[in-house]
DNA sequence: AGCGAATTGTAAAAAAACTGTAAGCGTGAG
DNA sequence: CTCACGCTTACAGTTTTTTTACAATTCGCT
């Protein structure tokens, strides 16, 4: 569900700063060097890097344009201790999408990765006939707003991002209704009948199946 | 390869001013008229435009707004000798992005025209209707000052800024208050009920709209 | 097919959460 | 001192979420 970073640091220092920085926002996986994370790279595309210029083993301007060359579109941003303007120009030459100078507070960090998370349009996702617009916490059914509330907003978004699979409850309480774990209760019963409300007053019919026994299957 | 500045100015003093502050930065070229100016912009556009406002031949409010007629995105800067705040509220509604009061030091100069081409780190920004002018925190619309306090400049500029999207409670909370994140008080609804009391004297009506259970949102 | 236990759907009521607003307090600048 | 500002408390009006209670459905088993 949350979007997925990769940073590359070696300062283990910094390291800790970005584990708490992002902690419960986003899913992370630092790398030390630019080897490790090229391997990585290689199977799982992240939505976003960020990448510090002075590394041990790699120029840090090499991994900006290694990055563009097999992906035009993860959004890049470079950080750097130095404080010269130049070292930045030069990434954003080799691709960077934005920059950070070195020491940042956790607030602009933060800013900054959520504007490169907008620019790259990964706020607003297309599932099938749905646009999930995390923007404005809306979901829309062909260009219709199904007026979710919030629980309800994140129960169907956690449901559409999960393609055709059939979603066990226990998933569903955890995921939505985190620890608080509701025993007895028909509470995810009613938040769904109500989706399927929504959905059919907007149009769309058995788009929530339930899988008797198990949970719920949203078609993709 | 670097920047070209377009300068009216009709004071030879000052223009030996500006020759002098931009001497190997950028390229210049000087207009002591309005008419030398839109003969030579009809064929070549500039990076940043500087107008003085009092002119022999022409108003330089009239120049601005002409020139945004012809393009819609090049950096001006207002020069004045005026003290008063009018002359500048007024060339910013004609379309300028920036102003600076005569006599202006060249360090400021350079910081105004590096900013100008750097479009993002503008200390006046334009929002719809609205003007963001950091330079005296206030933000305008429509030739009014909002005559926000402090705490109500940096909270409306931060939503203006964020172009329709719905922005969560805890959001402005840590962007505004930082980290003293107190549980539950009414401050930011106070707050809120204050901007939107100030909006509707100046004629701005349901700019902040409530997200229930998420935060609020301004229309782009 | 019929029965019963387990599971799921639904309506209504209750509880909780959320927002707007009024009133008042403390503080610091002028 | 006085006033503007920021904050808090209290409370009312709504909306959202959960609970309760019961109906309906499914499935294994005889």
């Amino acid at each position: 569900m949350n979007e997925l970073l990769y940073i590359i640091e070696d300062d283990e220092g910094v390291q800790e700063v970005y584990e708490s920085a992002f902690e419960d926002l986003y899913r992370i996986k630092i790398f030390g060097n630019g080897k490790d994370f090229f391997d990585t790279f290689a199977n799982e595309k992240p939505d976003l890097i960020i990448v510090d210029i002075m590394l041990p083993d790699m120029d840090g301007y090499k991994i900006i344009s290694d990055i563009r060359k097999r992906d035009e579109r993860i959004p890049i941003i470079v950080v750097s201790a130095k404080t010269d303007e130049l070292s930045f120009v030069k990434g954003l030459n080799k691709g960077a999408d934005d920059y950070m100078a070195k020491p940042f507070s956790i607030m602009e960090l933060l800013a900054r990765v959520k504007a490169g998370l907008r620019r790259s349009n990964l706020l607003v996702k297309h599932q099938g006939d749905f646009i999930i617009d995390k923007n404005n916490f809306r979901i829309l059914y062909k260009n219709t707003d199904l007026m979710l509330t919030p629980k309800e907003f994140r129960l169907f978004s956690y449901m559409l991002s999960s393609n055709g699979r059939t979603i066990p409850r226990e998933e569903l309480f955890r995921e939505i209704w985190g620890d608080e774990f509701i025993g007895e209760t028909r509470t995810l019963d009613m938040h769904v009948a109500e989706l399927r409300g929504k959905l059919s007053a907007a149009g769309a019919n058995n788009v929530i199946q339930t899988v008797r026994g198990i949970g719920y299957k949203v078609e993709s």
